[in-house]
DNA sequence: AGCACGCCGACT
DNA sequence: GTCGGCGTGCTC
């Protein structure tokens, strides 16, 4: 009797969303047993039979092969690198986020473990038939045999650049004169960053007679590197806006050196203390919100639990405690923080009490090391994922608890497909272990705070701050009356009392740069980047005008691009426009200016908060990325220059995280025993959002808000889905955006169901242009249900399908943010 | 996306 | 007649 065959159901890493599904593929005999559901293979794919790695999702035995069926061609794996949890993930990542199946497999499988794959070509040893062969296949065949090394093939083969060879090598495969010899290389090089320093050949050949001549653009590199000693490849472009080819070249001609910079993250290095968790004394808040989720985590069902905790209350001394318990009863847990929260000091903290059990898994550890925590995490040595966003898709076992630090911080959002949310992958995720979810915050999101409310999650609250840390005086100076200047009357008085005091400060505004525009008095208009709908912020220290959002730069000439009139005006206040009015005003000070141009890398960033610490700085001044992080016992005064914009950014979720960033600012002084002050300068100085900030009155603003949400029917009160359109051309947008939006009405009438739906739009995002590229947006207010999304993704499908609208890109995100 | 098939015009 | 342009449609 004839065995059964076995049929492996397959996810193509390069299919696109249109065309995403899982195919069917025979699997050979001799792979039985080791072809498994979560394991990687290599798959002929399409017209061609291009090789493509693909993820076996399902396994059926047959009795007869279906026709039309490939077989596939051998695994690329020993082991499956998903298991059954997670391949149910991706179904739902699929599914929930309008992704493709290999986009959920790409944010689960560390990219470490992704694979790079190279096509070797080799004359197979028989006997060659010239007089069938045609030119061209004589040529390859013969190149081939006189050569001596795989490399020249290779070379010669390069089909990248001659892709007219494609078919003289499939021809020649066919009639089999040469052989194909796939090398799937798991991918190598590392994530760290690229840092520059000048060669030391360079540096003993410069100035004498033989040194080689300089462009004007190199030596501005080289100047550049006089003055830092070494600086990362994002730095020097930033500095002398050259371009990343530029410095190619440089290193090619053997002028600077590139090297990897080693992550500051692996100098944690050694346990030097060991405490026990148990040990951790809670005050009676504490103990009570410990008792409360622990007993609901005993319960081993899923459930959520918020910790509403003002900041400062010391909800890490809970988690520690949690955590504890979780491992004590023989289960695992997963704590999601923020970026920025995730520094070397909070990981040495979690090594103290639970050593090596725990994992980290953070954007900037070296492939090699993702991997290692990732196989660490897999095979059970690591007990307790510490980790940012994506860190929720740890391989991890038995989870009794996953907790969510700083619930409300919009960086749990991936805005790139999948566009996920880490909460609902933890809801997820608890669901299948039948664990506690326990996400925490001073300022929650609206939603998470809703559902708390009404009994979704169980809500506990800590309300005193630690060590009856007082709250810092806020003061609302209304910007109005201070006669156009950049500090008021009442911040600089401030400024220079805590100065006199030695003690520090923390300045804060979201605009980098110097001024935000210049504006040409003839045009009567700012000068704006040619790819982006937004005007070009002036930069004093390169002197160039640049765009933040595609970084075009051009020099400063003092004339207008448009006329060549002198007639300019700047406005607008950025950091470094401050920077040196500080200068001038507190001569004495020492500043430290923090935003995306002085923070390159991550390790800038941590050198730059360490040295504040120290006291080597006086005042802290950047955009909003300073706003969280560290304590600094020292500080006692937090400035507020200008945050207005933040207010009304066209979001609906712009009020919550104006309120969110307000808060946490105003919490950052006053966390050593001298109380804090802070100072909020505005143009609305009675908005409710600035007020209740002032006195950290989340609830308050809960309850205006939601109201605000209620009445204008935004999320909890629905689901928003914001469908994304973007192209070279702008007709092609409007296009792609109008046929959308008639096609899902087309779509929605043949459901059975009348799906409640509301759209607003087509219509263009605030910024219509950025990087060439023109924005629609439709938005639809609806209600998350498989029906809503089975007509969004049929309609996608569709969409892909269209020729006429190729030109154009689209993606669609439910409950994301509506954006810019 | 990428590749093949197929149906038209230009050229040997 | 054949080579090659790109419009159309499919991917187990």
């Amino acid at each position: 009797m004839q065995t059964d065959v076995l049929v492996a159901g397959v996810v193509v890493s390069n299919a696109g969303y249109g065309f995403d599904n899982e195919y069917s593929y025979l699997v050979p005999e001799e792979f039985r047993g080791i072809i498994k559901p979560g394991v990687r293979v290599l798959v002929p794919f399409g017209k061609g039979n291009r090789r493509t790695i693909g993820l076996v999702t399902k396994i059926n035995t047959m009795p007869q092969a279906p026709q039309r069926i490939k077989k596939l061609i051998r695994p690329a794996d020993s082991e499956p690198v998903l298991n059954a949890e997670m391949l149910g993930l991706m179904h739902w990542l699929k599914e929930n986020t309008f992704c493709s199946y290999f986009d959920a497999v790409r944010t689960m499988v560390p990219t470490g473990m992704g694979f790079k794959f190279t096509n070797h070509y080799s004359l197979a040893k028989v006997p060659i038939d010239y007089d069938s062969l045609n030119d061209h296949e004589r040529r390859v065949v013969d190149f081939m045999a006189m050569a001596n090394e795989q490399r020249e093939i290779d070379e010669f083969l390069n089909t990248d650049e001659q892709p007219q060879l494609k078919k003289t090598l499939a021809s020649l495969v066919d009639k089999g004169y040469i052989e194909e010899n796939d090398i799937l290389k798991r991918k190598v090089g590392d994530e760290t960053i690229k840092m520059l320093r000048i060669s030391d050949s360079y540096a003993e050949i410069r100035g004498s007679e033989g040194a080689p001549k300089l462009t004007e653009k190199q030596r501005a590199v080289i100047r550049a590197l006089d003055d830092y000693g070494c600086a990362s490849v994002k730095e020097i472009c930033y500095m002398t806006s050259s371009t990343a080819a530029l410095i190619k070249r440089m290193v090619e001609k053997g002028y600077v050196t590139e090297y990897q910079s080693r992550v500051l993250r692996d100098t944690i290095g050694e346990i030097t203390e060991h405490r026990d968790p148990e040990c951790i004394e809670l005050n009676d808040e504490q103990q009570a919100a410990f008792e409360g989720i622990n007993k609901l985590a005993e319960q081993g069902k899923a459930c959520g639990a918020l910790l509403f905790g003002v900041t400062g209350s010391g909800k890490t001394a809970v988690f520690f405690r949690l955590i504890d318990s979780v491992l004590k009863r023989g289960k695992n847990a997963i704590m999601l923080v923020p970026e920025i929260s995730l520094t070397p000091q909070m990981v040495a903290k979690f090594k103290t009490y639970f050593g090596s059990e725990i994992a980290v898994i953070h954007s900037s550890l070296s492939l090699g090391q993702r991997n290692d925590e990732f196989t660490r995490i897999r095979t059970g040595k690591a007990r307790i994922v510490i980790g940012t966003r994506s860190a929720i898709f740890a391989p991890l076992e038995n989870i009794g608890m996953i907790i969510i630090d700083e619930e409300g911080e919009h960086t749990y959002k991936s805005e790139t497909a999948p566009r996920y949310h880490a909460r609902d992958v933890a809801i997820q995720r608890c669901g299948n272990h039948g664990a506690v979810l326990v996400m925490a915050s001073a300022t929650p999101s609206l939603e998470t705070y809703y559902y708390a409310r009404k009994g979704r999650f169980s809500l506990f609250e800590m309300k005193k701050r630690y060590a009856d840390a007082v709250l810092p005086k806020v003061e609302i100076v209304d910007m109005s009356y201070e006669g156009g200047s950049i500090l008021s009357r009442s911040l600089s008085d401030k400024l220079r009392l805590t100065l006199d005091k030695g003690q520090q400060a923390i300045l804060l505004l979201n605009r980098r740069g110097f001024n935000t525009y210049v504006s040409c008095l003839e045009c009567k208009k700012p000068i704006s980047c040619p790819n982006c709908s937004i005007p070009l912020t002036y930069h004093k220290k390169n002197n160039k005008l640049m765009c933040h959002y595609c970084g075009y730069s051009m020099e400063n000439t003092g004339h207008c691009p448009d006329c060549g009139s002198d007639h300019l005006h700047t406005s607008g206040i950025g950091t470094q426009k401050i920077e040196s009015e500080l200068a001038e005003s507190f001569p004495d000070a020492k500043v430290l200016r923090m935003d995306a141009d002085t923070t390159f890398s991550r390790y800038s960033y941590e050198e730059g908060f360490r040295a504040f610490e120290n006291g080597e700085y006086d005042i802290m001044l950047g955009t909003q990325m300073i706003a969280k992080g560290l304590n600094f016992p020292n500080v006692t005064l937090v400035g507020v220059v200008s945050l207005d914009k933040a207010l009304f950014t066209g979001d609906f979720r712009s009020y919550e995280r104006a309120f969110s960033l307000l808060t946490q600012v105003a919490g950052r002084c006053g966390r050593g025993v001298i109380p804090g002050e802070a100072v909020l300068q505005t143009f609305v100085p009675d908005h409710f959002v600035l007020t209740l900030a002032a006195k950290q009155d989340y609830v308050e603003f809960y309850e205006e808000e939601i109201a605000l949400r209620k009445a204008m029917i935004y999320p909890p009160f629905c689901d928003i889905c914001v469908i994304g359109f973007s192209s070279q051309l702008e007709s092609k947008a409007i296009e792609a955006a109008d046929w959308f939006t008639k096609k899902l009405a087309e779509v929605v009438r043949r459901f059975d169901d009348p799906i409640p739906l509301r759209a607003l739009g087509p219509a263009p995002c605030t910024l219509g242009r950025i990087n060439g590229k023109y924005r629609y947006r439709l938005i639809l207010k609806c209600r998350n249900t498989p029906t809503l999304r089975a007509a969004v993704s049929r309609t996608l499908i569709e969409f892909y399908k269209c020729a006429e609208l190729r030109q154009a890109s689209v993606y669609a995100d439910i409950n994301g943010d509506i954006g810019l």
